[in-house]
DNA sequence: TTGAAAGCGCTACCAC
DNA sequence: GTGGTAGCGCTTTCAA
C-alpha cells in the first residue's frame, strides 16, 4: 500500500508535523532530523498526496485547458505549449474538447470546478458567457487564449486577428486579385469575425467589395470547408472567385481539396490562403500560404498570466496581442485571367 | 465562497449524511427530504468537491495519458478518442508529453501518482521499464496503447504492426520496387521495430534484402525524417532506393520534403509510404499512401479495458490487436527505371 | 525546535 | 429513515 505521512513519521520517529515541514521547507527543523526524515521518505518511497494537501486549502497544481478539439493541430500545438510551460512550474493539464458546444463547455466547466483546478485556460467559444460567471464568482482564475470574451474582465492572449485579416487581403490584392471569397468560422467565433473584418477593411480601402454570398460560415472541419468551397468554386469562371481567404488552415485544406476535385489549379485558377500556420500548412499540396500565429509564445504567455493571477488576484486584466506573420508558400499567386 | 456539504445540510435542515446520501443515491431518504435537499443544492449552486470525496477513499475520476507529444497529430487524435470515451464514463484526462525522454516519463509518472489518478494510459516508450513497477505495486491500473511493454502483464491495445509492415512491403513489391530503404523510429520503440520486421520479412519472402545502411533510425520528427531521407536519396540514381517505407506519417512527410528538395518526383523517382494515416497523410503533396491505424476504436477500447480493470482487478491481461489497413493514395507508384 | 490537535469536505458505518 | 461520528492524508496554528 501507499506510504502516508504517518508511516514516514513513525519510521523516522518524529511527528507528522515535522515531516510536513521538511516537505514544504517551512518551520525550523534541525539538520539531522531533516536528513533522517528525508532518508525515510526515500526508503519508503513516499509520495505525498496532492489530494490530501489540496483539501487542506492548498492548491491542486492542476490546470484546465478548454478548447474546441484537441485533435485539431492548432489546439494540439497550443496544448503542448501550455503543457510545457505549466509543467515547468509544476502544474498538470486536464484537456477538455468542447466541439464548440455549449452543453459540453458547461459540463467541462463544472467538472473542472469540482476537481478544484487552480485555474482555467479557455480557448473555446461559447454562446452563453454566463457560464463563466459562477467560476469567476468563486475566484477561480480564468484566462483566454486565441479567443476573446467581450464584456468580461479576463486576461487574454490573442494574435491580432484584424491585422492578420488585413495581411491576407494586402497579399491577395498585391497579387492582382479582385474577386475573392471568405471561408469563415461560425460567426460566434470572435477571432474569425475579426479576421473577416480586417480582410474586408483592407479590401474596402482598395475599393473592392464582396457580395454577401461570398462570405461563408463553416464549422472548423476540413469537410465543411470543402463543401462551402465547392459551392463557391462551382460557379462559372467569369464570376468564380480567384482567391479564397480561409479563417484557419483546416478550412484552407478543405478549399484545396475542393479545387482539386473541380480540377482547378492552385494558385493559377484559384489562390488559397489560410490562417494559423499549423503543421498542416507546410505539408499540403501545394504548401499553404497562411497567417502564422506565434503559438508557442502565446501558450507560454497565457500560463504566465494565469500563474501570476494565481499568486495574486489583480483587478486589472491584461490583453496581450501578438503580431501575426504572413507566411508565403505556394498556394497563392496572380490570377490567371483578369478578374 | 464555495458552498460545502455543510452549507447544504444547514440550509435544508438536515444532516450532512443525508446530503451525501442523496448525492450518491445510497441509503434511504424520504422523497420529500430528497427533493428538499436537491432544491437546496440547486439554490446554493453546490458543487461537490471531488478532492474531498477522493480523499475518503473514493476515486478521482481522473486518468493520465502519457504520450510522446500531444502536438503530434497521431497522439492528438488518440487523445481525443481517449478523452471522449473517458468523458462518456465521467473521467477527465491529464495529458503528459514525454518527448520519449525517460526523465520526463518518470516525472510525469510520479506526478500522476501523487495526483491519485484512477488509472494511466501509456502510449510512450521508455528505456527503463522499472519505472512502471512502483505504479503496479500500488495497484494503479495501467494500460498500453500503440506501444507494448514486454515482460509486463498489462492490458494492451495495438495495431498489428508486423502485418502493417508486411502490407507496406507487399504493396511496394507489387509495384515493382527492388531497392528500398526504411525510415524507422528509435529502435527502442517496439511498434516501429515490428513494422520494420514485418517489412523485411515480406521482402525476404520475395528474395529482396536490404543493406544495413538502408534502415535508418530517426526520432519522430519531420526534420529528422527529412535529414535521413536526404542522405538516402542523395546517392546516385543507380543505387538510390526507389521506395521509402517510413514508420510514421511524420517521417514520410520528411521524406517527401527531402525528395522535393532534391527535385525528385514522387512517386516516379521515389515512392514514399507512411504509417498511421493521420490527418497529415491526406493533405500532403502528393497525398500519402499509408498504413491506417484505427485510432478511434483503439482509444475507445483502451479506456474500456482500463475501466474494466478499475472495476475489478483481474489477473489475465488482454492484448487487443487491431487490423491495420493499407490506404493507397498517390505517393507510391511503379519505379520509373528498372532497379 | 518539536508535536498535539484542529480542521479541509466528504463517505460510510452504526446507533437511534 | 436519519444523523452522529470516525476517519481519509495533509497543513497549520499554538503550546510546550
Amino acid at each position: 500500500m501507499k506510504a502516508t505521512i504517518y508511516d514516514v513519521a513513525r519510521e523516522a520517529g518524529v511527528s507528522i508535523a515535522a515531516v510536513s515541514q521538511v516537505m514544504n521547507g517551512k518551520g525550523k527543523i534541525s539538520e539531522e532530523r531533516r536528513a533522517e526524515i528525508l532518508k525515510t521518505m526515500e526508503r519508503l518511497n513516499y509520495q505525498p498526496s496532492v489530494i490530501a494537501s489540496a483539501l487542506t486549502g492548498k492548491k491542486t497544481y492542476t490546470l484546465g485547458l478548454v478548447v474546441p478539439d484537441i485533435s485539431n493541430p492548432f489546439f494540439a500545438e497550443i496544448a503542448r505549449a501550455v503543457e510545457d510551460q505549466g509543467h515547468e512550474m509544476g502544474y498538470s493539464l486536464i484537456i477538455c474538447s468542447t466541439d464548440n458546444k455549449d452543453e459540453r463547455v458547461e459540463r467541462y466547466l463544472t467538472l473542472l470546478q469540482q476537481k478544484s483546478v487552480d485555474g482555467m485556460i479557455i480557448g473555446t467559444g461559447m454562446d452563453n458567457k454566463d457560464m463563466l460567471k459562477p467560476i469567476m464568482d468563486r475566484a477561480i482564475p480564468v484566462v483566454m487564449i486565441a479567443r476573446e470574451m467581450q464584456d468580461l474582465a479576463l486576461h487574454t492572449v490573442v494574435v491580432d486577428d484584424f491585422v492578420g485579416g488585413r495581411m491576407s487581403a494586402s497579399h491577395l490584392i498585391a497579387l492582382g486579385h479582385k474577386r475573392m471569397a471568405i471561408l469563415a468560422e461560425h460567426s460566434k467565433v470572435t477571432s474569425s469575425r475579426e479576421r473577416v473584418k480586417g480582410f474586408l477593411h483592407t479590401l474596402g480601402e482598395a475599393g473592392i467589395t464582396l457580395s454577401d454570398t461570398s462570405v461563408r460560415n463553416c464549422s472548423y472541419t476540413v469537410e465543411n470547408g470543402k463543401r462551402e468551397a465547392l459551392s463557391l468554386l462551382e460557379q462559372p469562371a467569369a464570376v468564380r472567385p480567384t482567391a479564397l481567404f480561409c479563417c484557419n488552415d483546416m478550412l484552407a485544406i478543405g478549399a484545396l481539396q475542393a479545387a482539386k476535385q473541380l480540377k482547378l489549379r492552385v494558385p493559377e485558377d484559384v489562390s488559397v490562403i489560410g490562417f494559423d500556420n499549423t503543421i498542416l500548412a507546410s505539408v499540403t499540396d501545394p504548401p499553404l500560404t497562411t497567417i502564422a500565429q506565434p503559438i508557442e509564445p502565446m501558450g507560454k504567455q497565457v500560463v504566465d498570466l494565469l500563474l501570476m493571477e494565481l499568486k495574486k488576484r489583480s483587478q486589472d486584466k491584461q490583453r496581450v496581442v501578438m503580431r501575426p506573420e504572413l507566411i508565403v508558400r505556394q498556394s497563392t499567386g496572380a490570377p490567371a485571367t483578369q478578374g
